[in-house]
This record gives structure tokens, sequence and C-alpha cells, in this order.
DNA sequence: TGCAGCATGTAAATAGTTACATGATTAT
DNA sequence: ATAATCATGTAACTATTTACATGCTGCA
């Protein structure tokens, strides 16, 4: 699929090791994929083989040495074709749904939990995402270009968190109605 | 992962084919999770052997023979149990995001046009909420308990797809800015 | 002493996609 | 004639997850 030119946006701006590309934090391809270390290191790999990728080996003495990944001529043509395809919307799958629109089958309470923990996990991320935009890009006319487009897509990542807690808001609502209802019958 | 029981889900209400399922219209699966035919056909047979649905199979002359899935009391068992359990945050996976986050690769009115295809795509699904929501959610109250839940999930998809809609506008306008500064200069 | 961070990987299993296959009916 | 709809599947491949593995440094 698409992890493949993940990496190969990541690192067009600046090199990178697996390790920090797997890291998801900052700027880098946490905002639109993710992947475990494990499929990362294997994707560079083959990127390397279809000579899309270089890598250079950094020895360190205090730490394991690391591999640190460029991308090459090559690499960077193909990324520019790739952008000009289609774009496929991404599919939905979200487990949350699930348990909601079967919601009837527990208790109101359990949902609310539910609904509750995931409310928390959004807000944090809504937050963290905020102080990054706080902290670097705050004065975005004067920003380098590739920051720019960078903000693009941390802002993607603010408004669409922002959406999600307005349908839980609405969401708990509706249950807390239900679970009164219950209740008082 | 989850298939299994986004598929007991959508049959807990309403027993179902395969068929229907891979349709993903109406209140059903399509909402919450994405499949193709051959593997929701596939995990079928998978919940069969573990006695979470049973089917009947139902001859047809005017079409083709098939199999109408339902949920057992294990089944249903078990997904009540699941709803408890833990529920992890979907990953994040979007080629557009990608394709944005290296847009300094590429002129912009390349990706103004990428933008503004997706824009379309999704400015149809939201029609298409909307459509549903008029016909079959206008009177909410009176709703039998589980289309109640199923309308829950379909404010997801309508506020999701409004999220998303601002949001290009927001990026559709930065891109248009860059790109008269860049005929200007 | 024990855990977190750095850094890279292999192996096995599960999940998901793409290609191929069949065959009747109904609508254009 | 051609395509779409109904309806179910197999096979091959690709993508992703989970479990296991190593080893050093610095901090509490």
């Amino acid at each position: 699929m698409s992890l493949k030119h993940a990496i190969l946006a990541a690192i067009s701006s600046k090199p990178r090791t697996g390790y920090d590309l797997g890291k998801k934090i900052d700027g880098s391809i946490g905002f639109f994929w993710s992947a475990t270390h494990q499929q990362i290191y294997k994707e560079l790999k083959d990127l390397e083989l279809e000579g899309w990728v270089t890598y250079r080996d950094i020895h360190q003495t205090e730490k394991p040495d690391k591999k640190i990944y460029r991308i090459t001529t090559q690499g960077l043509k193909a990324l520019k074709t790739w952008i000009r395809e289609e774009t496929v919307l991404p599919p939905t799958k979200d487990s949350l749904l699930i348990k909601i629109f079967a919601g009837k089958l527990v208790e109101p309470q359990i949902l609310i939990e539910v609904l509750a923990t995931q409310t928390r996990m959004r807000a944090n991320r809504l937050k963290r995402y905020l102080e990054i935009e706080k902290e670097h890009f705050s004065k975005i006319d004067v920003l380098p270009e590739e920051l720019q487009f960078q903000y693009l897509t941390l802002r993607r990542g603010i408004i669409s968190e922002r959406s999600w807690l307005d349908w839980a808001e609405e969401t708990r609502s509706f249950l807390e109605r239900r679970k009164s209802l219950m209740t008082t019958v």
C-alpha cells in the first residue's frame, strides 16, 4: 500500500533512522500513517532494494549503531509520480462504532464508560496537537515551505479530533437520557 | 481484528447474507467497517466454525441460492463481552495526508486538483448520509431502540465528513494563496 | 537492581487485497 | 448484445500484528 510513500514523504524533508520513523512523534509520519517498527524496518529494506532510498551506517559508542536513510533521486521521482495518481478514500474501521451500533445489547452505563475512556484519549491527543501548533507553527507565514505543508496535516488532526469530541458529547447526552429513562421506569 | 465483531453487530439486529453485508449500503456494516466480499465470506465461515453464527440455505429459482446468517446465543455473549473490553483508537492511515505533507515537491495546481477530487467524493458521501438521515431518522425519539443506536453511527459519519470539508476549505485557500504567490513572482 | 531509551532485526501468524471463476436473470 | 444485479467462493499475494531476541547506557 502506501507505507512506502509515507516513509518516502517523511524522509524527503530530512533523513531519518527507522527508529525515528517508528516513534511517530513530531512532524513526521505519525500524522498520516501508523506502523510498527518491524514493519518500518522491513519497508526500508525493500525501499533500498528498489533504489528509492539509501542509508549510511553511523557508528556510535554510547548508543547502538544506526542507519540514516535518505531519499534518492529515483525515490523522489517515484514519490512525485505517486502524488499525481488517484487518491482513494481511506477505509473506515472504527471498533468504537461497532460497539455503539450494537449498543442496545448492554446497559447504558457500559457504553457511557467506553465512550468516556475514548473521549479522554481523544482529548489528550487534541491537547498534544494544540501544543505542537503553539510551539512550532504559531507564525505560519514566516515558516519554511515544508513546515507549512506539515502544518496542514497537523490542522487535519486538530479539526478531526475536535469534531470527534463534538460527536462524543452528542452521543453522551443521548446515552445519559436513555439511562435515566430506563431507571425511572 | 474486529471484522468478526462488525459482522456480529450487523447481523445481531437482523439476519443477513454475506452478499448483503458486502454491499455496505443502508444501516449495516459500512458505517464502521470496510471489507471486501471475499473477506466477509471467509469470516462468516470462521464464525460458523466457532459457533457464533448459524446459517440456513435458502433455495431460490430466479436467483442464486443463498445463506442467511444469524447470530447464536454464544455469538451474542461473545459480542457483549467484547463491548466491555478495551477499545483502541483506530490507526490513522490517509494517503491524501501523505501527499499534502510532501506537497512542496509538486506544483500547487496538482495538489489543488487532488484535493478537489477528494472533496467531491467526500461531499457526495455527506449528501448520501444526509439523505439517509432525512429518510430514516427524522423522528428520532419514536424510533425502535436499535435504530437509535444506528443513528448515532450515522451522525458520526455526518459530523466527520462535515469537518473534513471544513479542513479541505482551509487547505484549498492555503494552496490557492501559494499558487498566486508563485505565479506573481 | 530494575527499568526506560536507543537501535535493529527475525519469525510466525493473522488480516486484507487482487485476480480469477461461475451462472442465471433482468434491464438498456 | 452488453452490462448490472444476485450470490458464493478459491488462490495467490501483500500488509500488518504479535511474539521473540539482543545489548549497551543512564537514571532512580
